[in-house]
RNA sequence: CGGGGUAUGGCGCAGCCUGGUAGCGCACCUGCUUUGGGAGCAGGGGGUCGUAGGUUCGAAUCCUGCUGCCCCGACCA
């Protein structure tokens, strides 16, 4: 491709509203343009991007046994309303009216619509396992968008549905596209780490995601130094190493005036916050509210708290007015002693011995309160984040926390869609079984913002040769003021094209300087520069984006510098 | 949804407080000079100042409504 020919659009200035970098630097390259809020065109520069991503998923999934169809983008109701996501899927969905008055979505995942084309075109289980994918634009009309392509509401994913008789051959296939996931992420060269994860409400057995390692990733993620244990901090189990000791103090009163929050109680009284712990309420599912008790110093994982039978799921806070009616305090001052509502403890917190809480009475804290002496035992439950340091449940190592950015997700569904939506088929004894189903998603979009959110310096983005938009640039010195410099790198150009480089010919008339700027910024990863200072000599100058020094090297070994 | 901020040429911003001919940098166009790391000089084009109303002789500026966009938002016992 000769730079006169594409789009070109780069830019010296950040826009002031870019939070973080790769949404910054697809800007200043001019990869993306925006339409509206979570809405962005990709431009030719970015698209080239997007395609090689695509193509390296599409190679995988076809060598994984996957089959590519598409589906249309906008749903009809009824589908939604039979699997009962109509209802349950809530404002993310986005919802249409047809001048007929019907009702429509726009898809943000293509469960209902596979498993309708599964219940119709599959009747015999010889036609299984089977497992069909496409990519293609989906919608979700998240609350806040942000970070750009990273969370938007328009995004491209790569979507695979499979459907088996067994069970067994569903974990098979989840094995195999465990395995292609890894295939297509070290394909992009991105560092990643596939970890456990909760299903959240697409429903399922199990549940793994893939996450690329970034700081500004919006997920934590929990590993193990010991073993290959890797999970979400969301699934992560937080395991209780402490005995409680005997109580050696009687418990208190003490006024804490104007103390609502464990820093303030901590600073007030003086105390550790390791011996402090925090009451939530939360609406029940029979109790109108229940408590949940942390350590002062812990954090409430809501996903944990919510999988608890006595509590209401989708998890909710209770409001003041509850908090009134339960323990006749503000939420600054709530404990467990006295309380008449289901208490369900953390297992760090019930291990506790004379630790603080609130007194159920403004202005008032307990202290040297004891389990079993001053209150009931509690349930006890996992409830808390895990936290680094903390051991980890696979018995070996300990914790760390990093974290992540969610490009691949895969489950195993079970037999939930095709249960409500009535996908069975005949076995080889001729009696009707519910499919089993799995689902494999890959964020394409997201993807490319990942890999810069890994890969950058301040001079931009420094793609991985496998997703680069392009794989080499000739960038000729004042090619216009010289006919040896413009047929050496006609030459060149022609060489590379003839051996299916994915070239860039920079043939603009601009000063070096810029055009230099203009390919660091866009990130292309190899760099030929050809002038009149080694023309002479049949040689030019060779400089990868990530190295500081460019190298003198014969016009014939060009093409070996591109492995 | 709640809180905060913001809206002026393609991009980044000043002007607003204290009402009186809309400005700067980048980008763009023309010419000359320059030419290996985002050139210099000269000239030029482009803006209903988000929108609707109000106050006023006069509104980008003051007031009110609406809209867009950005940021923050259980973490609290």
């Amino acid at each position: 491709m000769r730079a006169s020919q594409f789009h070109i659009s780069t830019s010296k200035e950040t826009p002031a509203d870019a939070e973080v970098v790769s949404h910054q630097l697809m800007l200043r390259a001019g990869l993306i343009r925006r339409l509206a809020s979570g809405l962005y065109s990709w431009m030719p520069m970015g698209l080239r991007v997007i395609r090689k991503i695509e193509a390296i998923v599409r190679e995988e999934m076809d060598r994984a046994g996957g089959v590519e169809l598409i589906m249309p983008a906008v749903h009809p109701a009824e589908l939604w309303q039979e699997s009962g996501r109509w209802q349950k899927y809530g404002p993310e969905l986005l919802r249409l009216t047809d001048r007929h008055d019907r009702e429509y979505c726009v898809g943000p995942t293509h469960e209902e619509v596979i498993t309708d084309i599964a219940r119709r075109e599959l009747r015999s289980y010889r036609q299984m396992p089977v497992n069909f994918y496409q990519i293609q634009t989906k919608f979700r009309d998240e609350i806040r968008p942000r970070f750009g392509v990273m969370r938007s509401r328009e995004f491209i994913m790569k979507d695979a549905y499979s459907f088996h008789l067994s069970e067994e051959s569903l974990l098979q296939t989840f094995d195999d596209m465990h395995n292609a996931y890894c295939a297509v992420f070290d394909r992009v060269g991105l560092e990643y780490r596939p970890v456990e994860a909760d299903s959240g409400s697409i429903g399922g057995a199990k549940s793994r995601e893939f996450h690329v390692i970034a700081d500004s990733g919006e997920d934590a993620l929990a590993y193990s130094t010991g073993d290959d244990f890797a999970a979400n901090v969301e699934k992560a189990e937080a395991i209780s190493t402490a005995t409680r000791q005997t109580p050696t103090a009687k418990m208190e009163s003490v006024d804490t005036p104007k103390v609502h929050t464990i820093d303030q109680l901590t600073e007030a009284l003086k105390v550790d916050v390791t011996k402090t712990i925090k009451t939530l309420l939360v609406k029940g599912a029979e109790a109108p509210v229940v408590a949940l008790i942390i350590r002062g110093d812990h954090q409430l994982n809501e996903i944990k708290a919510e999988h608890i039978d006595a509590v209401l799921a989708p998890l909710t806070f209770a409001d003041a007015k509850d908090i009134q009616a339960a323990a006749n305090c503000d939420a600054g001052s709530l404990g467990p002693v006295g309380l008449t509502i289901p208490v369900i403890a953390d297992g760090d917190a019930a291990a506790m011995s004379d630790f603080v809480c609130g007194a159920n009475e403004n202005g008032k804290h307990l202290q040297g309160v004891n389990w079993a002496r001053d209150l009931p035992e509690p349930i006890v439950a996992d409830l808390r984040n895990v936290v680094d340091g903390d051991p980890s449940p696979t018995g070996t190592g300990e914790i760390k926390i990093v974290r992540g950015i969610e490009v691949g997700h895969i489950f195993q569904l079970g037999t939930t869609y095709s249960e409500s939506m009535k996908a069975a088929i005949p076995d080889e004894n001729g009696e009707m079984q519910n499919m089993h189903m799995g689902c494999y998603g890959i964020g394409i979009t997201r993807t490319a913002a990942a890999a810069i959110e890994q890969n950058n310096d301040d001079k931009g983005i420094i793609w991985p040769d496998a997703i680069a938009p392009f794989t080499a640039v000739i960038s000729p010195i004042h090619m216009a003021k010289s006919e040896t410099v413009k047929a050496a790198a006609e030459a060149l150009y022609k060489t590379m094209k003839d051996a299916g480089v994915d070239v860039l010919f920079d043939d603009r008339p601009l000063r070096p300087g810029v055009m230099f700027a203009d390919m660091e910024l866009i990130g292309i990863p190899h760099r030929f520069v050809v002038s009149e200072k080694h023309i002479a000599n049949n040689q030019l100058e060779y400089k990868g984006r990530r190295e500081s020094e460019a190298e003198i090297i014969d016009i014939g070994d060009a093409l070996g510098k591109l492995g």
